[in-house]
DNA sequence: CCTTGACCTTCCACTGACTGGAACCCTCAT
DNA sequence: ATGAGGGTTCCAGTCAGTGGAAGGTCAAGG
């Protein structure tokens, strides 16, 4: 298969692609002409690492979370710690967002949004308040 | 003032103002040894973008911010706008963290988490299931 | 007077995970 | 032969800083 292909089974981007190999996620043969030369292990790990990516993992984490998949002796504790460190993250992100959404919601709320130049947002950003 | 001064006070790293001058946020002047010497507004500027910044603003809607505060004949409409479009970006991005939030929860659920290699979360990953 | 330490300066490189674009090569159909 | 539609490499840019090197400035202490 060349990239394109894998590209569109996969989902991801060539340049995606590209870039896996130059990090060395992925290592397809190359053809004659130079083209990249993808077997369908390639485009496993390439669905692998699309979902694992989607979960937000990071590219470091995705490294790992292959190297256990491949490892057949993995302990099911290492993938599952991985996979907590990285919910606790996300938590820590949904609550700094969600900070952020509960007093910009209320600054929003409590803004006329008229042709007025009086406006709270700006009073509370200013320190005023 | 000097930087280390501005520093403390707004809470923001030295680094970090030297970065905002290099953008064109804030202008201070020079003192004869070329430090730069920061007047009280310079500092109000700075705590302003430190809160913008904390309720996650872009510095281009920062810089915006900025312009409209400093704009004595500004429509409280326009302050309202760009505040509900990056409330609409917060909403967006909490809805993604928490879809991976609930797929990862429930992988990391029915992950026994022991020395065994069976692992849901891995099986998941593969596209197996 | 010299030195030490805490400041300050500029400039360059790096982060994560790609993405865009330029310049060029390969293959097949017309 | 030419054009379209693949492919290749390499360089630069994104965002909002952060780290570090190399060096200038200033006040206090020996």
């Amino acid at each position: 298969m060349n990239i394109g292909d894998v590209s569109s089974r996969s989902g991801l981007p060539a340049k995606t692609i590209r870039y896996y190999e130059d990090i060395g996620l992925i290592k397809p043969h190359r053809s004659a002409n130079g083209y990249r030369c993808f077997a369908e292990t390639d485009l496993h790990k390439l669905a692998f690492l699309g979902r694992a990516r989607a979960l937000g993992f990071t590219i470091e984490d995705c490294r790992t979370l292959m190297a256990l998949y491949e490892d057949e002796s993995r302990a099911s504790a290492d993938v599952k710690q991985l996979a907590q460190e990285h919910l606790a993250k996300i938590e820590e992100k949904i609550a700094d967002l969600q900070a952020m959404h509960d007093t910009l919601g209320e600054l929003v709320n409590s803004c006329a949004g008229d042709s007025r130049p009086d406006c709270p947002i700006l009073k509370d950003l200013s320190g005023e308040g």
